[in-house]
DNA sequence: CCGCCATTGTAAACTAGCCGACAAATGTTG
DNA sequence: CAACATTTGTCGGCTAGTTTACAATGGCGG
């Protein structure tokens, strides 16, 4: 890949805004961009050097196995979304890894160490990733207090809300999104059994609320969500 | 209060060991210097101007209340602790107040706008900065997974268990933690009806592994959690 | 186009935990 | 100390949602 490319593939980030070229290029990056296809596995957090990634195309979900097995989804990202140690701390003991959702998925990634020396130089650059940071945190924060005090219905409900303002394309009251997860990762999402997921899904069509299939979602009304 | 005490006051915190004495001043800190006692609300995020808040002494926890006028427990907030914009953007709709835990409460604060200002002028401010808000992220994730997977016994535990690790006075394997929640704010904070969590501090009462009172809890053996 | 595997659909039995409703105990205040 | 408020204890009944188990469907590779 011509280096020209590379400034390009993180200079369209807004977070990168602020950089000249040269200190994108000190970030080395793309070292290691990588493709993948639905179903595989990408890269296991606990791996050699702390790095930063960037999804650039496709979408990918963070999972964790517990010690009993369970796979709990820990979120799901989308193009453009850093991921990865974004805490600027190594963490050896979690157990995560990424799962390619959708069929082409490339990655870019940075070594957190350029990243950090870089934040020294360019204070506003690491203004503008605390926002970032602080703002995941707070989207996070939301997410879970929901989960918590609403039953299935009501999550399920908000996730599709909010799934449709993210991804969708609208068409007056009209939404349409690119259904990338099986109903099972919706039931992890929204933190409810498989069967559960099903039978609600099947309510709201049956309510003529949304028409689900494998490819895409169609909202008839999101105002009335 | 003196120059000089409103220094330390600040100065004692991790996060500002970079900073010089006149850097410090810069924060014009200590402005909204504030006492409490039990049970008062503190301060509304929606207030005037964004701060970001330092407790000094006691303990709070940061609520919010949802369209239908239930309480959730947002966070509890420790001596030291930092709270409010954290994530430097303001967000006016959020229902958020403080409420004292403790007897005594003493909280400093400063502006939001004058901190950016520091962080430009020091970088090494911004990173230990941003490091600091990704591990509040970290913890706040791992909080909530745990609060998703689990049942209400195993959460009760790992929140029991946490605490003695963050608060508790060690003896060998007996910790004493000082007990400045009551049973309703236990179950709000692992998600569960107060009869509930009632119901499994007694159980853990009777398998003599807890000892509870509304002063203290004092742990028999603290690997047997 | 066929067979296979992943995904989705459905139903019955079971259960954790919620809710309502008090009673008891402990603290607090004048 | 008396009266009141807050916190803790306890008990059924109830229901949302899990679990188990299997059937139907759809899509993809050969």
């Amino acid at each position: 890949m011509s280096e020209e490319l590379k400034y390009w593939y993180l200079r369209d980030h807004k977070l990168f805004w602020t950089l000249s070229m040269s200190q994108i290029k000190q970030l080395c990056i793309i070292v290691g961009y990588k493709k993948a296809k639905k179903g595989d596995i990408i890269y296991f957090s606990s791996s050699d050097v702390p790095r930063i990634f960037l999804l650039k195309k496709g979408n990918i979900k963070i999972v964790e196995i517990d010690e009993d097995g369970n796979e709990t989804i820990k979120d799901i990202i989308q193009k453009g979304d850093l991921f990865g140690e974004l805490t600027l701390e190594n963490d050896k003991n979690s157990n995560e890894y990424a799962k390619a959702l959708t069929d082409e998925v490339a990655i870019c990634s940075f070594l957190m160490s350029d990243f950090e020396n870089l934040m020294l130089q360019n204070p506003n650059l690491a203004l503008t990733y605390t926002k970032f940071v602080g703002l995941k945190m707070k989207r996070i924060k939301n997410n879970y207090s929901n989960l918590m005090s609403k039953d299935a219905k009501t999550r399920l409900f908000t996730f599709i809300k909010e799934w449709a303002e993210k991804e969708g394309k609208k068409d007056g009251n009209k939404v349409t999104i690119e259904n990338y997860l099986t109903q099972a990762d919706i039931a992890q999402i929204i933190g409810t059994s498989r069967q559960t997921a099903t039978q609600l899904l099947n309510e709201m069509e049956e309510n003529q609320l949304i028409f689900y299939t494998r490819k895409e979602i169609l909202i008839d009304d999101i105002t009335k969500l």
